[in-house]
DNA sequence: ATTTTTTGTTACCTCCTTGTTTCAACGCTG
DNA sequence: CAGCGTTGAAACAAGGAGGTAACAAAAAAT
């Protein structure tokens, strides 16, 4: 988990970088608007904290920049304190937008709010697809075809479930790891083909080659669930 | 999008309720901790602003409670403004922290903050053309005309996307580049004649021979969106 | 402790997509 | 309507993405 700290006063940076590093985050610095880029744009950044005033190029331009390639979570840390500046700040695409003069552990606190991971097999909602065929029983840990168990690994099942969970959605690799293994999980996301592949081969059926699961060549997996 | 408001001073309530009703949200009630609990199993909640002080069951629980099953955002509206009660709020699950006395302006921006969406790919706006005949499902990463799924590449998806976003510009070869392929794209820009070539071909009908893209002769292309 | 299952990586192969090129057709301009 | 630049179409090479299986490592079961 990488923050990158964007911030021209070299003591606040010094002062942020240090308890992000406490908590065991790593942390890169940029002290103007157009670094920050450049650095968002070469390195695997997990979270933002982003002063707006900087020089080279605004903090609300770097935010816009930013949300146009990606949905980072990004924390305004400014001194500019005033309703608008922080309903403009939100409104540009900032998380969360913490003010100056500010405390350190309630930043942190808010930063490992936005990092937490975010899935569980709690919130794996039980469901039908497959036109009814196939059922997700998250309280048994199972999926069933036609009402009759199918064996899956503990993978497969939060893959699948993941993918059932919005059948309209084309999920990348990327995000079935996140959203299925958790943001902690650090492996290739090719390792997904593998987990597709042994699902398919589970679930598949004459007609349904496929498993139910569709490629979309380019972006991902997708639940094939037309009628 | 319903928003359940939980906050036993029947005044606070009211204010907020009234704030996301003017900007477009459903918004329900529940004046103290298990009616909240109550009501968020039997709804569809997108967003939770809760008080920390309730009757029958406090703030904290309702959170925990909540985050056991659920992983919707919830903002704690609240007169503990104790850095340590930030801390802990955030820490047992809470995704934003408002102190009380607030500013309603400020709690509905980040309550849009929250209920943003979120995917890198939404910024292809969802849209009809063609008279609503020609569908752009970004979720799906999909084109339908006449709600038939059109198979198309990877580039030819952002390409026809980038021309559907504003129907009403005409695109040069190079603003397609970098508005669809991005700034790093290294090709000729006659390659996009291939794309549109390719496009037209699977867009195409009797009567719309050149699948709603228009040639704009020296220019460039634009969506052909005529009445 | 041993076996089995699951997890995750890798390599290989195939096929699709991408992007270039070539040439024909088209549209402007005078 | 002739000439020139621009665009359309098809063919093709090269790269990239995905399918698959074999395999190593870790975890669970026996």
């Amino acid at each position: 988990m990488k923050i990158l700290i964007v911030e021209d006063e070299a003591a606040i940076a010094e002062v942020v970088s240090a308890y992000a590093k406490r908590e065991g985050y790593d942390t890169v610095t940029a002290s103007d608007g157009l670094s920050a880029l450049e650095i968002f744009s070469h390195e695997d950044i997990s979270l933002v904290i982003l002063d707006l005033m900087l020089p080279k190029l605004s903090g609300e331009e770097v935010c816009r920049r930013i949300r146009e390639k990606s949905q980072v979570p990004i924390i305004m840390l400014t001194a500019k304190t005033g309703e608008s500046d922080v309903v403009y700040g939100l409104d540009i695409g900032a998380n969360d937008y913490v003010s100056k003069p500010f405390s350190p552990r309630v930043l942190m606190a808010r930063v490992r709010a936005h990092l937490r991971p975010s899935a569980s097999r709690d919130n794996i909602a039980a469901g039908f697809c497959a036109d009814g065929r196939i059922e997700i029983d998250p309280e048994r840990v199972e999926i069933r075809k036609d009402g009759k168990s199918i064996p899956v690994t503990k993978s497969e099942f939060l893959i699948f479930s993941t993918l059932a969970s919005k059948p309209i959605r084309t999920w990348s690799r990327d995000e079935i790891i996140r959203a299925a293994l958790g943001d902690d999980y650090d492996g290739f996301d090719r390792t997904i083909d593998t987990y597709v592949k042994n699902l398919r081969k589970k679930l598949a059926e004459p007609g349904h080659e496929n498993g139910w699961i569709k490629t979309i060549y380019g972006f991902g997996y997708r639940l094939d669930d037309e009628k």
